[in-house]
DNA sequence: TCAAAATTTGAAATCGCTTTGAATAGCTTT
DNA sequence: AAAGCTATTCAAAGCGATTTCAAATTTTGA
């Protein structure tokens, strides 16, 4: 079904039936009401190629991945996030999967290139991030998840990382801990460097330093927390407190501090960053966990809508959003032991 | 830089130069090589739309995923196999999320409508499975991860699932478990109902009947799992040996046995399905995990070849594919304790 | 050497839509 | 009754590629 048959079938021409479903004004009442009935009736939707090809509009917007690491647990939630928006305004997710960094520039080019997306969405960023300047200089429009410092202004949003850390930091702190372990996000990604500037803050208002062997990078999962969890908890005298970068992380720890035989909320406390995800709960674990909060879904439908409102014309430096994240204690963060 | 633009800086026609790029013969060999220089250095790439419009082709496939419960851990492994196949492909992958089953429907019509693309992936059938009907009366080609049973034949990929459980619960009978519960997937899905039989065909062997209170169905959470394992825990005799539908089961489980105070791997024993995830891995875990195990990101990248030739015309019928899955004996299932 | 065949190039139609500019019809206004 | 508006409608020109069909050039063969 093509507009030229819906016309025809209407006895009308295609410029009245285009203009009709696309509620331009120059259109009677009653015509628009047969066009859109018979549209309705006959399943009519416009090809999306033509359309977009005579708008110029890709109608779709662009999420490049970068394959293991960046495709877990955190990344669907947020995608599902966007799309939530997304499929309410018509547009489409193209979503790539790249094996590495240069990959992942070469597939923004392409993009660019190739015009099949209005704009894309930057996650995890450096902290000044190469892949934005490209997309600076591929004149792509583009939001960003987290921060990021490059010459020219970048539409963001963020949550605070820094005030999160060093809030539940001080918290630890104010319940006795001393040695407090901090599993932070990959070295050289931004959040990571805010959180680790939270976590410094407050450890240094009360005279304490950073012991290096305390702080751990790598990426959110499982397996990595446990193990360095493990080697962590070896040291003599041992972290008394941890500081988990996600709930994935926080599940390592957990089964960490199990092994070693110690109790949760008592030898050892803990405070993860909880990104909310429907299908772990930080209130259904035992010990319930002590959490920063910020939902990463909520982050994501946000984006949507910030996109949305560039390609409508805001100037970038007027998106910036930084969002609060709400401490929650619960049963996993406790009084340090008496040693 | 469109065709137009390369075509005039090379005085050529953009007949030729389209002709060039596109591998066609009737072009001179040098004339080709000059075209191919010029096209590379002035980085052109064809409109995407322009020539989506122009061939009828939608060089993109469609994936719907619901919301909450499709967007977990697996969708992402499987997605990125997906993924690194039709990146070589130069194929789109069309992500919309949807959050029930009428909107999913609603979908699968929009994308058929407008022709976005040329074939979309189906996931997580249904014994009889109404999108499947759907997308053959849209005339949508499509694969199908796992199998489901509607009038037309239907290109599909699966793993051996009923074999899977059938070996699994044979195994720990071996070891003398007679109270084996089944953590299996939703309920109407075709895969559960596999695992099922073969689960009640091993019991069934040995003269066995099945325990209601012993099978549970739901989706593969380490939260939901957590509760079901309890519950079941709780039963008097209570259970030696869990079948874990997931990697993520198998945490929740653990986290039930160890705090009912039990051993996994000599009070209780465990075999999970393991989709292979690189961030959770049998054998880093304490005890480790006996699993059956597939691949689901190996599934993805298959069914991306398979799309392809269905694409090329390779009849459906001819487009089936049953994968065993290994049994991988660990330190999780032991023999059953003596009462 | 010249016609025929093969090779190489190009003009124009096409894909299905939007949008510009013109045309028609029906009312007012003078 | 003629002129001027307004409200509707339509024919045709893009959008940027591919592809058909014809034309120009070169090569081949007798």
């Amino acid at each position: 079904m093509r507009l030229k048959d819906l016309a025809e079938h209407l006895g009308l021409s295609q410029t009245t039936v285009s203009r009709a479903l696309n509620g331009y004004p120059e259109v009677n009442e009653a015509t628009r009401r047969r066009v859109a009935e018979a549209a309705n009736l006959l399943g009519y939707r416009p090809n999306a190629s033509a359309l977009r090809l005579a708008t110029g509009r890709a109608g779709a917007i662009g999420l490049v991945l970068r394959g293991a690491d960046e495709l877990g647990p955190h990344m669907s939630e947020f995608l599902s996030g966007v799309g939530s928006y997304m499929a309410s305004q018509e547009i489409d997710m193209l979503v790539s999967t790249v094996a590495s960094h240069q990959e992942e520039l070469a597939a923004y080019r392409r993009l660019a290139a190739s015009q099949k997306v209005d704009a894309v969405i930057l996650h995890s960023p450096t902290i000044s991030d190469e892949r934005a300047e490209l997309l600076m200089d591929l004149k792509i429009p583009f939001v960003l998840h987290g921060r990021t410092n490059i010459g020219h202004p970048v539409a963001w949003l963020d949550i605070d990382n820094t005030s999160a850390l060093e809030r539940a930091t001080s918290h630890l702190l104010d319940l006795g801990h001393r040695r407090i372990a901090l599993l932070n996000g990959v070295k050289g990604r931004t959040f990571a460097q805010h959180r680790e500037i939270g976590y410094r803050a407050a450890l240094t208002a009360r005279g304490l330093t950073v012991d290096p062997a305390l702080v751990g990078n790598s990426v959110f999962t499982d397996e990595i927390a446990f193990r360095m969890a493990q080697a962590m908890l070896e040291q003599r005298p041992r972290p008394t407190a941890f500081l988990a970068g996600s709930m994935m992380t926080a599940l390592g720890v957990f089964r960490a501090i199990r092994q070693a035989g110690l109790e949760l909320g008592s030898d050892v406390s803990m405070i993860a960053h909880d990104d909310v995800f429907p299908y772990l709960n930080a209130d259904n674990m035992y010990p319930t966990m002590s959490t920063t909060r910020s939902s990463i879904r909520q982050a994501g439908t946000r984006i949507a809508e910030l996109i949305m409102q560039i390609l409508a014309g805001k100037p970038l430096a007027d998106v910036h959003e930084l969002w609060p994240v709400e401490l929650v204690l619960r049963e996993s963060s406790g009084p340090a032991p008496k040693s």
